[in-house]
DNA sequence: TGCTTATGATTAGCATGCTTGTCAATCACC
DNA sequence: GGTGATTGACAAGCATGCTAATCATAAGCA
C-alpha cells in the first residue's frame, strides 16, 4: 500500500532524521555516563572552556546559536552551577562566562563519552565512508555558513 | 585567541549545523513562493497525500516523527485548513486524515519550490559530492533507524 | 465472557531554535 | 561632546521533538 515516499530521499529529510539519531545517541550515551547534558549545553561548555570569559554574543557565534537561544541554555547551566554568569565591567551590557570546577569535572569527564559515541551516530558505515561523509559534512557546513539563521563567526 | 573548537570536526555538531541549513534554506525558499509552511508540515502532507485516510500513529511511524509531535503538526495543518480530521469508525481511538482541496493544491505548488531547495541545502558541493553524501545519508540513517527514539516503520 | 494487556491520542512539561520587539549601554561620526 | 545607529541581553510567542502520565478503546487470551 505505502508508496515510498519520495521525501525519503530528499537531503533535508535525511539530515532531520540523522539528526533525531544523534540526538538520541547523545542523550543515550551521556546519560548512561550519570549525566544530564544536551548537546547544546556540551558544545557550549566546550567552548567556554576553551574561551574563559567570553560574552554570550560571541559565544553563540563561535557555536553558531542564536543569540536569544543561548540566553536559555546558558540559564540551564548556571542553575546546574556548571558556569559562572558576570556582567562585564568592559561594557556594562555584556555578561562574560567562566566555568565553574563542577563545570570543568564535569567536562573533563564527558568529553571521551561524547567522542565515542560520535561513531555511533554514523553507524552502518566503514571507516571509509564515515570519513568521506564526515568531510562532505564540513564542506557543505562552511560553503552554507550564512545560508543558516545564526551563521558561525570565528572571530 | 579563539583555537577552533574540536566540536566543529564532530559528527553530532556537523550534522546540527546542516539541518540548520536546511530549515533556514526552506523556510526562505517556501516563505518566497508564499506559503506559510514547514518542513515537518511539508512531510506530513506528502505522506497523507499518498496515503489518504492514513491515522496518526501509522503516518508518524511513516516519516518517523513522535506521536505526539505529530499531534501538534496536524493541529495547525487542520487550522490552516489543509488536512480534515475524522473519527476512524473501524478504530473509535484513531483519528483518520485526509487531504483537503486547498492543501491538495498547495502540495503541488509546493513541491517544486521543495525540491529545487534540495540541492542549495548542499550547496558548496559539485554533483558527484552531493550524490556521494545523499547515498552515505540514507545508508546511516537506514542503518540507525532503530537508534532514534521515533523510528521509521514502513508498515 | 471477562480480564489483562496493548494501543491511539492527548495533556503537561522541558529543551532547542527561531522571530520580533524592547531596553540599556556603547560606538561612530559629525 | 552630543546625537543617531549599533549592539548585548532579555521577553514574548511560535514550532519542533522528546518523556511521562492519562484516558478511552481494542485485542488477546484463559
Amino acid at each position: 500500500m505505502t508508496t515510498s515516499l519520495e521525501i525519503h530521499d530528499m537531503a533535508g529529510h535525511l539530515i532531520r532524521r540523522l539528526q533525531q539519531i544523534s540526538a538520541s545517541v547523545f542523550a543515550e550515551r551521556v546519560g548512561a555516563a550519570g549525566f544530564d547534558v544536551t548537546p547544546v549545553q556540551y558544545a557550549a561548555l566546550v567552548a567556554i572552556a576553551a574561551n574563559p570569559g567570553i560574552d554570550q554574543a560571541t559565544l553563540a557565534g563561535l557555536i553558531a546559536y542564536d543569540r536569544v537561544t543561548i540566553g536559555g541554555v546558558l540559564d540551564r547551566l548556571e542553575q546546574k552551577a556548571m558556569i559562572l554568569r558576570q556582567t562585564s565591567s568592559r561594557d556594562r551590557r555584556a555578561r562574560i562566562l567562566h566555568m565553574t570546577s563542577d563545570g570543568e569535572a564535569a567536562l573533563a569527564k564527558l568529553t571521551p563519552v561524547v567522542k565515542s559515541a560520535q561513531r555511533e551516530i554514523l553507524t552502518g558505515l566503514d571507516d571509509n565512508e564515515r570519513e568521506t561523509l564526515l568531510a562532505l559534512l564540513k564542506k557543505t557546513t562552511q560553503a552554507g555558513n550564512e545560508l543558516s539563521r545564526a551563521p558561525l563567526k570565528t572571530a
